[in-house]
DNA sequence: AACCAGGGTGATG
DNA sequence: CATCACCATGGT
């Protein structure tokens, strides 16, 4: 890996080979957009354009300063995810060929309060609702960054000071409650994701929970897309049917030390080919 | 028009 | 512990 500062572009020449567009695009982040070739986000608080030439990772509109600061961690570059997905593929032969079909996903390294957020509002809702409110959320009260018109996603301490009424404008429903005590008790340091990550996957998952509206499931989802816990399982209403179906009688735990990525190859390949859990 | 969406809560058995 | 109505909202 070796990277090349020009302009406002950063290359990442032999970055390890993943797929971008699976990897934005598996139901893990909700802020990537395709145009054309590329893909436009925005992650703690820089908005960038990125794409694949070959095997050199292009980001534009960034610099090294922030490559080093964000991008890298984000994109999670020092990880070997070949090396885990060999490994995942000796588990299990459907596993197999699903990880061989989904192509290369990659678990970001999210900011933990956007990823906690977000999947609070992902509750008993669809991804297209869930991305127009995480943007409304953004447009309302994060703070607007670049000459475009993009916002940053708000922090907690900005959300822990609003009502339910001053959050309606966002229509998140009966889940704006649950983003304004989330808010609180992260902004107050009662959730401190630094403390999360050194903690077990029990215990972290225990202060979790401890937010109103924040239940098993985005308590895995903030363990595995916030905090880069790759053993967490998100347990959605596909993969229950994907588990029952295919994994019967068998937990989490079978999946290993990788088992979120084992989640996010399953996820992904189920809802594209759902024709394969339905039938029979 | 009823039903569903990357669920959680509180009540009840 | 298992089940169940209910939770707001927008799309089909």
């Amino acid at each position: 890996m070796k990277i090349i500062e020009l302009d406002d572009k950063i290359i990442v020449q032999n970055a390890e080979s993943f797929n971008l567009e699976s990897t934005l695009d598996c139901g893990q982040c909700f802020r990537w957009k395709k145009a054309g070739k590329k893909f436009h986000g925005i992650a703690f608080g820089k908005e960038i354009f990125v794409h694949f030439d070959e095997n050199n990772l292009i980001i534009e509109n960034s610099n090294l300063l922030d490559f080093n600061n964000i991008w890298k961690n984000y994109f999670d570059l020092n990880t070997n995810y070949e090396l885990i997905t060999e490994e995942l593929k000796n588990f299990n032969d459907l596993l197999k060929s699903v990880c061989e079909n989904t192509q290369k996903i990659r678990i970001l390294k999210q900011d933990f309060w956007e990823a906690l957020c977000s999947f609070i509002i992902s509750q008993n809702n669809n991804i297209p609702r869930i991305k127009k409110i995480i943007n409304s959320l953004c447009e309302n009260f994060g703070e607007k960054i670049g000459k475009n018109n993009s916002f940053s996603f708000p922090s907690a301490k900005i959300l822990s000071n609003l009502t339910v009424e001053d959050l309606s404008i966002v229509k998140s429903g009966f889940r704006a409650k649950y983003i304004i005590d989330a808010a609180k008790k992260v902004a107050s340091g009662m959730v401190e994701p630094l403390s999360l990550k050194q903690m077990s996957m029990f215990n972290a998952k225990s202060v979790l929970m401890t937010i109103n509206g924040v239940g098993s499931k985005v308590a895995e989802c903030a363990l595995l897309y916030g905090l880069g816990r790759l053993e967490a399982f998100p347990l959605d209403v596909w993969m229950k049917k994907i588990m029952e179906k295919f994994f019967a009688g068998k937990s989490p735990k079978f999946f290993g030390q990788f088992a979120g990525v084992a989640q996010q190859h399953l996820y992904y390949y189920f809802r594209m080919n759902p024709q394969n859990l339905i039938k029979t």
